[in-house]
DNA sequence: CCGAATCCAAGGCGATACTG
DNA sequence: CAGTATCGCCTTGGATTCGG
């Protein structure tokens, strides 16, 4: 699906060289879901973020953003005042994220109880 | 939703003590996805699932398989032969994530070349 | 063939202190 | 307020070897 000079094959999902699997793994890391979803509701700033997200190193949280700015799937908007505002937002293309993230999530919430159940009956069998 | 001594709030995904969110930490990994729609097409053997996944060493996938078996997703057969023989297959639960795996999946190929031109622009004006 | 054991590397993640 | 700068842990993933 993707020539960039290096070897993107369309739904190779599988090749470690595959850009979707890059993506993947960027989606899956620690913090991004949590911030797309607190940003599903609308703009936020720096500090509504961090507090909003169960406690967040602001390195890290800068970390996430940077990238998803960089991904273009939010924006960063400044604002010279004092002291200081930054508004992070949803891109377009971070709202079409909102449905997929949410599908997993709502898929583990529902599944927590039978998840514990099954962790519970395989470590009394072992 | 959950109570089992700690304190599991329905919906609060944004809580680290969050069970949905331990789960969704474990589905983010970087085999499980895979490990899940490579069994999509049906069973598969050890040797099928390491050489069908880009490689992946030994001791990871066993841990991938482990977690997923442990968690009720994935069946463990081993056939007493010679050589020996174990066959790896979703439970159902294991075929409801398939769904919600693809979507994000689908996202992710769909948005490969917007997010590219994203890095690009970004990184040009770096 | 399956996977356990061991050792090792990388880097994501976190806590803290400090600055424009 | 919104980060950056440091430092270090510690988990995850990887390479290899060996055993049942």
């Amino acid at each position: 699906m993707v020539t960039n000079g290096q070897t993107w094959v369309r739904g190779d999902l599988f090749d470690p060289n595959c850009a979707t699997r890059v993506i993947l793994d960027r989606i899956g890391d620690k913090w991004t879901a949590l911030v797309v979803l607190r940003l599903k509701d609308g703009p936020r700033r720096f500090t509504e973020l961090r507090d909003g997200i169960g406690q967040v190193a602001p390195k890290v949280l800068t970390q996430t953003l940077r990238r998803l700015e960089r991904d273009g799937l939010v924006t960063r908007e400044i604002f010279a005042e004092v002291p200081p505002r930054v508004v992070y937002a949803l891109t377009p293309m971070g709202e079409s994220l909102i449905e997929p993230i949410t599908a997993v999530s709502n898929w583990a919430e529902e599944h927590v109880p039978a998840i514990t159940r099954a962790q519970e009956k395989y470590d009394a069998s072992a």
